[in-house]
DNA sequence: GAAATAGTGTCTCTTAGACACTATTTC
DNA sequence: GAAATAGTGTCTAAGAGACACTATTTC
């Protein structure tokens, strides 16, 4: 083991690793934060969770350390969003964040009262920080767009689900409705589930039969000549 | 002006700025690199384009200095990819990169036999470290994903260009062919390009006329349910 | 029974892809 | 004329959206 040379007493962080964790909660879209630990008696303002990063360690792996400290599991799904650079403000924290989008399950409950809280996407608390802020914006436009390229709908359910609650994923990612039928027959030619020999009933209406997500090799290669899409 | 209050002498650099340039060349996708200055008289090795950053400065910022060093100018499209930490190697660099792509019109010549060159994405060089050409990897994958969100190919072409220019673009970021009766109908339903009076001989067959892009505003909200796509 | 939710059958209209052409240039 | 490239008209099949239904539960 070598010895460092240089150890500077107030040398800045080098950077941060700050998680969106993002379930959906009540029909909405979540956003996991945590208060930061305030040095008095008084409750700290609430943030993004987030750690200052030692050099040389992987950088997802990080991300995990920081999930695993909020929802005491891994996420079902990780992925970076970016490096953020912030204005070079106060004293406190790094000039640099890098981001990462996770997403939990539904179901996941959080004791209320505590130190950490879902918030919906549009409705955070003001005094986030602008930069966190925007991270948390960039995180849900990252999920939507994922959405197409990679099966994260499944995610953010249970392993096991009803179409109905796949369908309001979709239709919380994209922020609109879709149509019931079409969807069905969508999922049905892409085999990407399968029933269950078993249903669940939600109070009144008739119960809904269960599904996993059980993905079949692709068929043959879909069209592809598409320019709308764009914006 | 604050006087600083620790100036560590051996302190590791920040972070360093990458830009991925990427260029039609010669029907392949060609990728910008230069040769690091070497000490002694003997050249140096291939490397993305790349400077070490100082804190404060914004990102985008930067990595457009980074591609005016080797351009001379600015690229048609720049955008952030993500931040990679390599192995905690050797002294030199920093090991943390944020990399951004950047595209480049076709037709940037490049004067051979100097320090830049354009290098297909297939044939980097054999010396290129291993996280850059992860780096290369994940701006091509990047260049194709960003295609049907954003009209990135246009930023491949000249302000004048034709459509078989523009198909062939479309088919060098796709890694496929396409129709082209399909193309050219789904290029007109989507309002995205207007002929101009002018045609271009290129030297056998019959003259192409030249359009430029010109997107007309968004019809009607198009189709969305589409579970293909996911890989 | 009404209300609520789950799930399906069928029709229409759009459109991606295939095919086969016509048009205009160089040689 | 042949060869090469540009550009178009038409047919077909897939599939997205609309509509109207049937099915099964709670109250």
């Amino acid at each position: 083991m070598r010895a460092r040379k240089v150890t500077p007493v107030s040398a800045a962080p080098l950077f941060t690793v700050a998680v969106v964790l993002l379930s959906p909660v009540e029909n909405k879209l979540g956003v996991l934060l945590q208060r930061t630990p305030a040095a008095g008696g008084a409750r700290g303002r609430w943030s993004l969770p987030q750690r200052t990063q030692q050099a040389g360690e992987a950088l997802e792996h990080s991300a995990q350390r920081v999930a695993h400290g909020v929802i005491h599991g891994s996420p079902s799904w990780l992925e970076q969003i970016g490096a953020f650079a912030g204005r070079a403000g106060r004293s406190a924290g790094s000039q640099l964040t890098i981001a990462y989008l996770g997403l939990v399950p539904a179901g996941i409950i959080i004791p209320p009262g505590g130190d950490t809280a879902w918030f919906s996407k549009d409705d955070l608390p003001a005094q986030l920080p602008a930069l966190q802020r925007e991270i948390v914006m960039a995180a849900v436009g990252m999920a939507r767009g994922r959405m197409d390229q990679a099966p994260i709908a499944f995610r953010l359910l249970q392993p096991t689900f009803t179409l109905s609650e796949l369908q309001a994923i979709y239709e919380l990612l994209m922020g609109k409705n879709v149509h019931k039928a079409s969807f069905r027959r969508a999922l049905q030619a892409a085999s990407l589930v399968e029933p269950i020999d078993e249903w669940r009933s939600e109070g009144r209406g008739r119960p809904a039969q269960l599904y996993r997500y059980a993905p079949r090799r692709r068929r043959n290669p879909r069209r592809s000549v598409r320019f709308d899409r764009l914006e």
